[in-house]
DNA sequence: GTACGAGTAGACCGATCGGTTTACTCGATA
DNA sequence: TATCGAGTAAACCGATCGGTCTACTCGTAC
């Protein structure tokens, strides 16, 4: 009798005040020390609940990972667009024609997109991209989180190439592509302290890349 | 009495047969599945071997995991090196005059690496860089494959800025970073599969990026 | 006033984790 | 002939894994 097992996952905003616990110790243990190095447990422990709430809010472990990736995938896209549309209203555009007015404050959209990641990348991703460290251990095609990560990446192309369009950009489909090559590159790179500033290298690329794509601006 | 643990593990040629196949079995199944999610049982099984043999040979999960990097490592350089230097001994360069013979010769070393990489990502690495994939699995600094990792990255931005050099680029150490940053990026993305010729796109970008640092040939 | 959702406390399950141990076999070397 | 390194076979260790279960306590809403 009593609770029964939700088939799906919280959606992330109509969660129990012991879910809302619960998802957030396992947000910052996932994150922290990867998937499979954390039982279930722990996280509970850290969550100040038991395993019981766990398993009645969320069912499976499989299912509070898809469920972490699910609402770091929303974080990260707030987080971006956000960023990005503050960028192209505090741009200063007087000396650019009414015609190109548009196309210009698109560029700056694109080249905010890595502004916003170098931040994200000090305050969140530490330890390099969430997404990409998750399909790392999650080699089964049929773990719910695998569906997460193939959206998160797919939006990112398709938010690029919004950019890119309205940027006015020649190819711009291949200047998105071009675009999620350097973001991915970047944020490796941030995860392993290899080279010193790689979001800020990763822009700078990003610039002549748009240049020679005809993108007026920065 | 008998058999005594070996502090520090096998150096990868002088493995008795025994070690042998368990280093193979151990490189397949934490590459396939991750690190943490393959216990030394299912490794032992495998290789058609006790765990006794395991923990005389490797001493540990930790040394294990940490010969399995070493020796992927390897492998990945000695494949690197060759088709870069085949790719210089097969170019024609009959049309650049001998003074610039060299770093003509340099140049094709340098775009050679993304060929390299986009065979090496077909055959030996479809779910991404073992090496990032570990790193994501180790969060913990003093784990002996962390070292492995860092060594790993260091040595091809070396490898890379030697080519930069050799080709007579200008700021051939920024051009290197670069070309870092292209190869991650199309490492993460090959095993994503979400754009379709990764390597190939950071290659275009690259020979941009040769170019616009003064670096003749393709 | 009672039914229900959310929660705690904690025992329990079989399986697996990394790692150790004892006892024995085999082939090569000295 | 004696020794030794490499190996097999298999039991064993405490801890932890993901997951289930019973019993009970709240507070709220009908």
């Amino acid at each position: 009798m009593s609770s029964e097992v939700t088939g799906a996952p919280p959606t992330g905003d109509a969660l129990t005040p012991g879910a809302r616990r619960v998802l957030d110790a396992a947000a910052e243990l996932f994150y922290g020390r990867g998937i499979n190095a954390v039982g279930v447990d722990l996280i509970a422990k850290q969550a100040g609940v038991t395993k019981k709430t766990l398993y009645d809010r969320f069912g499976s472990k499989e299912a509070l990972v898809a469920a972490y990736l699910r609402e770091r995938d929303e974080r990260w896209r707030r987080w971006l667009t956000a960023r990005v549309n503050e960028a192209a209203e505090a741009a200063d555009l007087a000396e650019v024609g009414a015609p190109e007015q548009e196309a210009a404050r698109a560029a700056v959209r694109v080249l905010a997109t890595f502004d916003a990641l170098e931040r994200w990348m000090r305050r969140e991703n530490p330890r390099g991209c969430g997404f990409v460290n998750a399909a790392a251990e999650l080699p089964d095609a049929a773990h719910p989180g695998r569906q997460v990560i193939a959206d998160q990446k797919r939006w990112l192309r398709g938010y690029l190439r919004e950019l890119c369009h309205a940027a006015s950009a020649s190819d711009p489909d291949t200047l998105a592509d071009e675009l999620v090559l350097l973001h991915e590159g970047a944020m490796v790179l941030s995860g392993l302290a290899i080279v010193d500033a790689p979001v800020r290298l990763a822009r700078d690329v990003a610039v002549r890349a748009l240049a020679q794509r005809g993108v007026v601006g920065t």
